[in-house]
DNA sequence: TTGCACTATTGACGCAGGTCAACGCGCGCG
DNA sequence: CGCGCGCGTTGACCTGCGTCAATAGTGCAA
């Protein structure tokens, strides 16, 4: 039985997607046109560049490869990941349609993380050059990635916070709040969505191991915070899912 | 007995320490003006404000306060930090001379942290709009602010890697060998210095107690891999620490 | 110089979450 | 359509670090 359906579907696109426009981009008011007008998204959108879709697990770029582009989601959910020197696999984030990600490789030209498709997923290619070009002429849009930039800084601090001292429900709890806050930004639902990243991911994203992120939920349903069927989650109440993640 | 004396002293200042202009800074070459040339110098020296030093304790700003200026470190050091709902204190940073804070409050015209000074310190304010507007006229120094704001966010999931998996030990051993990187960054000494944050601090930093992080001194102490007297640090073997670090 | 408050160290003990192991089930593949 | 293998869940046990407490050392203020 199947708990919920087709509920997280983004973009469900024409056949051939990747033909489309910023300017016709139902995510453009949180991607990187949000700032600008008719004319100056014309301009962007000459730039950008639009290939086919990545399949689930298919790599958008490696860690410490040359850098050249950042990327807009337009569908799917990638992961973001760094391998420590003793191999290990860290994931520093998550990227849902609308989200930017890539900026970590602007620093020194090489990609400080490697990005790959949790599903598959459609990306916008913005080669930097330009966008740099760009920017210096379009104050907005100048403006707009520094703050996107900044704000990828904040959210990084968040999550500095939340793995320095917090407990491991408070971990998931902040994580379900922040897809559910992300997923209402993209006018879908806030309460029932469909996780795109395996338990691995999740406990990997949150310092915790697979088997402490299942007892987590298995406790947070037997607490009617939740429903948890696999990857479909139901938010039952909202808000002490929000004070678990503030403790 | 004092150990080590005067070994983390950063700019010997003349009287009126806060007269001097980009061009002599000392520093430059680390801070904003690393990829310009003169004429371009003397064009950001106009717009950046140097003002009376920070004592111990004292604030450069406050979370959510309106933010209008990015600061360089001068001399001393500073945290910066924020506050959770729940209270409590997290240091998400600490900055040394040469070093830029306050990016991470242009995302939404609000610090997203508190900056406090951990001894006396100096720093030249930067006033963000014109920092904008002269970005606009200079791709060098367009560029050098993407890039520094990559690498803040770089070093943000270095930190996250850091917090999410490895033990108390690796911790303090990644901020000694960060700390001593950035110390020869600026001329000083690698393998000798001194804190100048709190055990406290590093605790919170670090996501340990105060507790452990003196334990963990102490081990490192009885292994030869330190040398440790209150706040002075002397680095007895550096490979040793970098290998702790990676674990 | 003395006094006091703050900072750091050290020890004893408990617990949250890691580790190891067993098992079930859903999904992709043939 | 059925088979096998990841993926997820659950239980039992263990351990690193937090907590609590006592003490020592440091530096500022008068």
């Amino acid at each position: 039985m199947k708990l919920i359906v087709d509920r997280n579907e983004d973009v469900p696109t024409a056949p051939s997607p990747y033909q489309a426009s910023c300017s016709t981009c139902r995510l453009s008011s949180l991607c990187l046109p949000l700032a600008l007008e008719g004319a100056e998204i014309d301009v962007l959108d000459r730039i950008v560049q639009r290939s086919k879709p990545l399949q689930k697990g298919q790599h958008l770029y490696r860690e410490s490869e040359h850098f050249q582009s950042v990327f807009a989601v337009r569908s799917g959910t990638l992961k973001a990941y760094r391998t420590t020197d003793s191999g290990r696999e860290q994931v520093t984030g998550f990227y849902f349609p609308g989200e930017i990600l890539g900026m970590d490789g602007i620093g020194n030209n090489r990609h400080a993380s490697s990005a790959k498709a949790l599903e598959t997923a459609a990306v916008c290619e913005i080669p930097f050059a330009a966008l740099e070009t760009l920017s210096a002429k379009m104050p907005h849009l100048q403006r707009h990635f520094f703050q996107l930039m900044s704000r990828e800084i904040a959210e990084d601090q968040q999550l500095i916070t939340l793995l320095s001292k917090s407990s491991a429900d408070a971990r998931v709890a902040a994580l379900l709040v922040s897809i559910s806050t992300r997923n209402a930004r993209r006018k879908l639902s806030a309460i029932r969505f469909r996780l795109s990243m395996s338990r691995v991911d999740i406990g990997n994203y949150l310092g915790l191991t697979v088997e402490t992120v299942s007892r987590v939920f298995s406790r947070m349903q037997k607490l009617s915070v939740l429903r948890v069927e696999n990857k479909e989650i139901e938010i039952l109440d909202r808000d002490a899912l929000v004070e678990m993640a503030d403790a």
